[in-house]
DNA sequence: TCTGGGGTCCTAGGACCC
DNA sequence: TCTGGGGTCCTAGGACCC
């Protein structure tokens, strides 16, 4: 495993090869590799036109009547009323952006999955087995069409940061390559809006001083920069510079690293403050997030819900165990008492969430007592998620009597649930 | 047209320890 | 009696990304 050091001293090395691999359009390409008839056309990937959500993905077509991801489905429904409207498959998604991955792992050890569609890689030092970076470019386009039958784009720089951006300028099917010494000329004219981590409200600032371009933000006081935008502002300056500038966009290419946070939430269709309904969804959400805690085999210490009121008002509220745990009865017992004292009764809720963090690999040395039964219970658990994936969800019936066994367990143990000297908003 | 779900990273204050 | 910093953990919220 690589080691991230935060801060990479090669990252002003115009030795460094670095390729943003992204791939164009990737929900809906994959939906229409399952069904071609999709081919050309408007489609939305999220859901259907008169649900409560929002778009996931839009195919070029749909792009051209202004449909765009994070849109709400009615509001792309009313801009594009011919649109096909589809639900999303993220087991699709997950295939093939593995088989993405092994494409790419052809290309260089180091590979980073930066997200479903897109991967940063590290090339430098390939030039004798795949040639110069275009041409290594060109040649992992084709390599990626016939292997998974998807489009993507190819950004190439000395830094994430360049690369990154240059993918995004290549889009679609395109390939681009800013040679070293170039980063600043190339960054110059471009919105501050298509620096990665610049969003609208970052814009909104930097625009009320009159920054528009990257260029603008290059020429300004770093003391000035520092005192108005804090580190990132300074080390944004930086990079629009061509400097190196530490954080995110010049560190190293890293293998995957595994999860830092996993969570579940729901939106339910009407408003509820029905108190048992919302249980029962914290129970399920609590399910499903531990059981991808224990497909990782991780452990986690830090246990969380999200309310979302009618108004859209949302808070959080956290709690750490004492142990680590993957156990659901412990998370949904924990994730039940943050409810509980947090939730302004009579409130209708939106949406519900239970999220998890602070991962170990190995759950701290309890007690023999207490670990040998936590080890049965997780044993028994990974036989249900086998189940489960054999026989599908129903299969849950045989979880039912392990549960009322763990209840009376977690009663015995009220050390590991959040206090109750909680304050009320 | 009301605004999903899954994440990462950062900030900031308070507790607590040295 | 008052006054220090630095470091780390915890919690809440928010910006941002796909």
């Amino acid at each position: 495993m690589e080691e991230i050091t935060g801060r990479n001293s090669a990252a002003a090395d115009p030795r460094r090869v670095i390729f943003h691999v992204d791939m164009d359009a990737f929900f809906v390409s994959v939906e229409e590799l399952f069904d071609p008839s999709l081919k050309g056309k408007a489609v939305v990937v999220g859901g259907h036109r008169d649900e409560r959500g929002v778009v996931s993905a839009a195919s070029y077509a749909a792009r051209k009547f202004g449909v765009h991801s994070a849109m709400p489905l009615r509001t792309a429904a009313k801009l594009c009323p011919d649109a096909i409207f589809v639900n999303g498959h993220p087991e699709r998604y997950r295939e093939y952006s593995g088989k993405a991955f092994e494409v790419l792992k052809k290309f260089s050890p180091k590979v980073e999955m930066a997200s479903i569609d897109e991967a940063y890689l590290d090339m430098t030092g390939t030039e004798r087995l795949h040639g110069p970076p275009l041409k290594a470019a060109h040649a992992l386009h084709q390599f990626m069409k016939s292997e998974t039958k998807l489009n993507c784009s190819i950004g190439i720089g000395t830094s994430r940061l360049i690369a990154k951006v240059c993918s995004d300028q290549a889009k679609p099917n395109g390939v681009l390559y800013i040679v070293p010494g170039q980063e600043a000329s190339f960054l110059a004219p471009l919105s501050v809006r298509k620096i990665p981590g610049v969003g609208k409200v970052f814009e909104q600032k930097l625009n009320e001083i009159g920054i528009k371009k990257v260029g603008d933000l290059a020429k300004l006081d770093d003391a000035f920069l520092r005192e108005r935008f804090g580190e990132w502002g300074l080390a944004l300056a930086g990079k629009s510079r061509g400097l190196d500038a530490g954080g995110y966009f010049d560190r190293d290419v890293a293998v995957d690293e595994g999860p830092k946070s996993i969570s579940h939430e729901h939106t339910f269709n009407t408003d509820t403050r029905d108190q048992e309904k919302l249980e029962a969804m914290i129970a399920r959400l609590s399910e499903m997030v531990c059981r991808r805690v224990r497909e990782h085999e991780l452990h986690a210490r830090t246990v969380q819900i999200k309310l979302r009121y009618s108004d859209f008002t949302t808070i959080t509220r956290a709690h750490s165990l004492e142990q680590p745990t993957q156990l659901d009865t412990v998370v949904a017992e924990t994730a039940r008492t943050l409810f509980r004292d947090n939730w302004q009764r009579g409130r209708t809720i939106r949406l519900i969430g239970v999220h998890v963090a602070g991962f170990d690999d190995v759950p701290q040395q309890l007690d023999l007592l207490t670990q040998t039964h936590d080890d049965k219970v997780s044993k028994a658990l990974s036989v249900v998620d086998r189940m489960r994936d054999k026989f599908g969800e129903n299969a849950v019936s045989l979880a039912t009597g392990l549960k009322s066994r763990f209840r009376e367990k977690t009663h015995e143990n009220p050390a590991s649930l959040p206090g109750k000297s909680k304050k009320k908003e």
